[in-house]
DNA sequence: AAGTGGTCTAGACCACGAT
DNA sequence: TCGTGGTCTAGACCACTTT
């Protein structure tokens, strides 16, 4: 096929099937297309279909079964408290209000690439807690062009990415550790522990451009819940 | 060379070089022999040794740097858990073979309910690195009737459940914290640390019922990961 | 017998790093 | 310029599963 884009075929073989697994298009148990066919429809050899497949092994999204094919063994994601919408429609929806303090605010370099970094204490207007997370984002700026020129102590990030930039996340991929507390959260939470759950990952739109690079450290007022799909 | 061995040439080549980088012939910042260097030497393809090479790649003992060559890195192995997919099938999935040490096997009562508590500590064969997680699971005795009679040192849970009771689990209810270490954690986690992501949550059935109460802690070792599609 | 993934050959052109 | 890994082609034979 040979599009105008640069990237290698078989990333962008492997996208696409992410992307199908992801959307639900091929579900867990599922047989995706065997290799024979996607040569077919991308129109490049074994080798190529292959790469991609071994790297979606490799992330546990499939599995082979020689004989047989390829099947799904990603659990799909049916809620998280990581609700996408961000922690402003979260609280929303509990009918409190969102009210965030900006704790950094400033344009850094990474790799040759200029991204705008924003820190934020997060909390609930209603109630004297202390702080719910600690969030912190990374915006490439040659995606959201200007955008360093808000101010997100009374905007909400997401609301500016999707209206104002147009730009709709379709994925994301996080890592869950734990982690002890460091002087923002002695600041900012209101904890009796010293241990807090990290998260740091990646949002990515439906072509996988890297939108946004997100760590955020939950308070324990935070259930941390997750339902998933196990069929 | 095609030794007498049945075993893929790929294989033996990993091995070697395996061998080289864990016995210190290669140390941690050495470069080891080129891809056209390790062709002669074993008289195979690129295709071959590129292979073996994306597996020690995988493994995290190498680095592969485009006009240079590759590496020793000797990273610790990490494993990743997927959504919640289940330890067999993460462990099966990277081609390595899951182990468990029953640690308790009772009977027990709880709101006027029987339960078979089973905790195990679950390892990879084929590796010396201690346990990666300590599962306990709780399963109502008027669902898995006898259940209590098997030997789950050598038995898939998830085999018997889905085979032998012809019962498929439906969807997950999790929620995640970190915690400090424990007993079984000191004995059967190879950990420098001392703080784990604890994972405690409820299997259902279509119905809803519930079939499973699950806690996990997981090493060091385990990279747990979400993936999920934002819409 | 037909289809599937697993292994392997023998090449090719490219971008990058060292010289 | 030369050596390196990154990507890709166009085949081959095998073992395994399904029909």
């Amino acid at each position: 096929m040979k599009t105008r884009s640069d990237k290698p075929v078989y990333l962008q073989v492997e996208e696409n099937l992410r992307s199908d697994i992801l959307s639900g298009k091929y579900k867990k148990g599922d047989y995706i297309p065997a290799e024979a066919q996607l040569c077919k429809e991308y129109d490049v050899t074994r080798a190529t279909v292959r790469n991609a497949l071994t790297r979606l092994i490799n992330d546990g999204l499939i599995t082979s079964v020689k004989g047989k094919g390829y099947y799904v063994t990603l659990n799909k994601i049916k809620y998280s408290v990581w609700n996408f919408s961000g922690f402003t429609d979260m609280v929303l929806a509990k009918g409190r209000t969102p009210k965030s303090k900006v704790l950094v605010h400033e344009v850094v370099q990474i790799e040759d690439e200029e991204y705008l970094c924003i820190k934020r204490a997060r909390c609930i207007a209603e109630e004297e807690n202390g702080a719910l997370t600690i969030d912190t984002s990374f915006l490439p700026l040659k995606i959201f062009n200007g955008i360093e020129n808000y101010d997100f102590e009374n905007e909400s990030l997401y609301r500016v990415i999707k209206e104002d930039y147009e730009i709709v996340p379709y994925e994301v991929e996080f890592s869950l550790k734990p982690i002890v507390g460091n002087q923002d959260t002695d600041e900012y939470f209101v904890s009796e522990g010293n241990m807090f759950l990290y998260l740091e990952g990646v949002v990515y739109d439906k072509d996988r451009n890297e939108l946004e690079i997100v760590k955020v450290i939950y308070s324990e007022l935070i259930d941390f819940k997750i339902v998933s799909s196990v069929i």
